[in-house]
DNA sequence: AATTTCATGTAACCAGTTACATGATTCA
DNA sequence: TGAATCATGTAACTGGTTACATGAAATT
């Protein structure tokens, strides 16, 4: 039906989560408050409509543990054709534009990457991640150096932190591209 | 009136602009377009409605440069209390809050600072900036020694990702700092 | 003459926020 | 027994997205 996998952050954040293991709104809303993946929203009004588009999208399907009690706990857990739009959305090539402005939702495709395709697909996401970063690190270097003059020194601090969040992100894609390489074979 | 100086991100974003010179909502699509700035959506359904919002809050004026065209072009600019306002915006106390989940903003907060409130206030956020990113660092370095093992490698990667963001804003901060100490007297 | 750029807007839609609401279970 | 935590949800609102619409001015 809707074939446009286009997740949205929340979406996908659930969707991986409970790729990992079945979970129910509660706690999503629990990982989303007392972990370092806590910038989205752990509000109900956010958690349990998500989860009920995800469920109509055939995505999830979520499972009454209704031990006798009359608030019944819904476990949702992926379906197949959920992991399949998941590992689809996970590997799709990693864009320009995706480097320029949605640098968070990449650092979330990866962080599912591994354990929904493995290793070998998650170096793959790296080298094209390092690739992106480090094309769009030497075009801001030449933007800056065309505006260089023309700008405050807080302009140009301030662009000198997007140069440095760049480089620190190749740097590290390239480290842990060499990780998982040898740790496997 | 509206008391709440609850700026979003994207108005933020347009007063800060307009507080350097004023501009039209064209002239901010564009900077959105074309700039650094670009993961604003420049949409007009986006900018428009924004800079009207604005202008009611009574931050923002436009004046209509209508030169005997039908179509006017409405440059907007800042009102004292607009100034005012985004003034008390940027220097609010960095928190912990924004530290963790809202570094966008911050960085925004930075880049206008300096043009609107001057060399020591801005020095004074950077000060409050790095200690706060420092002390993030830190709780998140215990948190990590604490989960590393019961981690995958792919999670332990990710939250690797983290700390560097976080180490390298921290001495971005820094070196910001001593750059504008000794550049003024 | 045709295309691009300037310039402003609206309408339908959607996702997320805030605040409210309910009630069971566990712990002090 | 009172508080905290478990557990799920709704309603009103707000802001942003996509797509549509219009037309003047400048460029090719």
């Amino acid at each position: 039906m809707q074939e446009k996998n286009q997740l949205s952050t929340l979406s996908l954040a659930i969707l991986g989560l409970i790729g990992q293991k079945p979970l129910s709104g509660y706690d999503v809303r629990k990982v989303f408050s007392t972990t370092p993946m806590g910038h989205f929203s752990s509000s109900p009004g956010a958690i349990y409509p998500a989860l009920k588009r995800i469920e109509k999208n055939g995505w999830i399907k979520g499972e009454v543990k209704n031990r006798k009690t009359l608030r019944p706990k819904l476990v949702f857990k992926l379906t197949d054709t959920g992991r399949k739009v998941l590992a689809e959305h996970l590997t799709r090539p990693v864009t320009k534009d995706d480097v320029m402005w949605h640098m968070d939702d990449l650092m979330l495709r990866f962080a599912f990457l591994g354990h929904v395709v493995g290793r070998k697909q998650t170096v793959k996401f790296l080298k094209e991640f390092a690739a992106e970063v480090e094309a769009h690190l030497s075009s801001l270097r030449q933007y800056m150096d065309e505006v260089r003059e023309t700008m405050s020194p807080y302009g140009r601090l301030a662009m000198d932190n997007g140069l440095d969040s760049y480089r620190v992100n190749a740097r590290w894609a390239r480290r842990a591209i060499k990780q998982l390489q040898q740790s496997g074979e």
